[in-house]
DNA sequence: CTGAAAGCGCTAACAG
DNA sequence: CTGTTAGCGCTTTCAG
């Protein structure tokens, strides 16, 4: 393998010269350059980045920690990371956290030995009290994406709570007022702000949250479709249902479905997140959609300008959601 | 930051023993290997792996290049990767090809600079002549994923063939005998073995290909909506469809609904790629779905055999595909 | 069972 | 405008 020392003894220069010369940082005679280059082009050599990251202290690298690689929403997420961070010269290191401490540990530490120069973590339950403190405690630059936690550093997610106020009320203005809901996993800030805005719909038109009509889909198809299935299976089922992300939108489908039961005749229903493909469904979907991208790209810029050495108070950004009328709702 | 020499100081041992306690590399006394543990744990030492990576010669990373992490069906591919290579304590470095050869030969570039200890890619079309002797060039263990090119590398796809075939032989059973065919971008094995197995579908029954009936998707949604809707505007449609991916597929039922055409009773639809939710969809699609999971274990799998000096001839594995049989084809 | 020391390939003072 | 050189933090012979 040519090294640098290889390149500058042809070129018949210093080592430093061709650092320079590869790296821009310092002036160096136009014809000195030529020979450096010449020597590079010859030998096809290839910079060692391993090697630079460790003289100079930054790997250019930034990890991220999401919890399921295979939702579309998360899927998005990563892309819209991966092309701001490739646009300012920096590679993504993924890892899958399975939405538990234990993985997100596990992929979080991996990532600081690695020595990334920042850090986004869409954090899991309970990862406030072991992994993110840990990772503030090397130093290493952090911003939460998704979901937020009490933790002093930038954060990032979507409007939910107004999101899922939209949603809620909309099921209301069309006089449904059993307005069953669909909850994500426990213990994340996503899930609690989306419940809050269906909460907070409800007391808006003075109705108090029924326990009965809420079931806990867990952010997972499976358990959402067992529970929208023994919900609606009641004699005092809900008129309307609201599910509070896309894989349990797809569980609820899937239960209503298998009851033999229709939407929105039998029950109406509005979805937090949207699909590409929201239309085909029958009947196409009323969703509030996130704005993944802006979601990627603002936690990208965030992180980049801390790890330029910005010391600013953290910032908490909420990105707004739109509503995507269909007629899974009702409404024709 | 504390270093390998810190813990060495003090535990009173050289850092070669902190670095065989670390690494189990050899032999170390019970005695003074618990002196050692004591002061990681004392001083919270984390390894420096660029550093090791420097020392050693080898990251412990590798890097995949994929078309479109957008794309669901590439999203489940990153994960299956992600998991098999997290499990051999691997970690894994992401970059999106956006499916043209200038990319992908940015973010190869970017890998190899990185050194990582092999490479799992997607070729765009036409990267056989560039991205792809460039990563043999430089010895870096390659495997190909979900499309193959003509160079000496382990690859691993789905059986396109005799899944198009078998899907499109279905419609010929129900009688069909003008099938239109959406096929995907241009140049890349996929689309080309996709469409071979519809072309040999129709020669087991005498039919030869009719160019009007074959429109160009470019493995696109709004293309194949496009596309789609030129094609079953024509007063002699097909009375059949074969989407030969998920994102066509989208557009194809999109351009089928704009013209107010009904699946299956004006058309009959079936699908290569199959859809998590694909029995939502009104109609249930009929599908050919791929073994991801698989496909992503087996590339892990033969890239790491590479990595560990593996030297047999290069395996190209073929992973069957499932049929699932729903009812856009008409059947009930 | 343990240590000394020579790198791995590069960056960045510092010196000229 | 260019070069010398001391590291960056670790692995790994080689010697004991």
């Amino acid at each position: 393998m040519t090294t640098m020392g290889d390149v500058a003894r042809i070129a018949g220069v210093s080592v430093t010269t061709v650092s320079h010369v590869l790296n821009g940082t310092r002036r160096v005679n136009p014809e000195t350059r030529q020979r450096v280059e010449a020597a590079i082009e010859k030998t096809g050599y290839r910079r060692n980045v391993v090697a630079r990251a460790l003289a100079a202290g930054r790997t250019h690298t930034v990890g991220l920690s999401i919890s399921a690689l295979t939702n579309p929403y998360f899927a998005t997420l990563v892309h819209a990371v991966e092309r701001s961070l490739s646009d300012a010269g920096y590679v993504l290191i993924v890892g899958d956290s399975h939405d538990t401490v234990g993985s997100e540990r596990r992929v979080v530490d991996s990532l600081l030995d690695r020595k990334v120069d920042g850090m986004i973590v869409a954090p899991s339950a309970g990862s406030e009290h072991s992994t993110l403190p840990e990772i503030i405690a090397t130093g290493t630059p952090l911003v939460l994406i998704d979901r937020g936690a009490d933790i002093d550093c930038d954060q990032v997610a979507s409007e939910s709570v107004a999101a899922a106020r939209a949603l809620t009320a909309h099921l209301l203005d069309l006089g449904h007022r059993r307005i069953g809901v669909v909850r994500g996993l426990a213990g994340i800030t996503s899930t609690t702000e989306r419940f809050d805005g269906y909460v907070a719909a409800l007391a808006d038109h003075g109705i108090a949250v029924d326990a009965e009509l809420v079931v806990d889909g867990e952010s997972n198809t499976d358990v959402a479709e067992r529970e929208v299935r023994t919900l609606m299976s009641r004699p005092d089922r809900p008129s309307a249902l609201v599910s509070l992300n896309n894989a349990m939108t797809i569980g609820a489908l899937k239960a209503v479905r298998g009851l033999g039961l229709s939407i929105p005749d039998d029950v109406a229903l509005v979805c937090y997140d949207d699909f590409e493909w929201a239309d085909l469904f029958a009947p196409r979907l009323t969703a509030a959609a996130q704005d993944v991208d802006t979601v990627g790209a603002t936690a990208v810029k965030l992180l980049l300008s801390r790890i330029d050495g910005q010391q600013d108070e953290p910032q908490r950004i909420l990105v707004p959601t739109t509503f995507h009328h269909r007629n899974s709702c009702g409404c024709t």
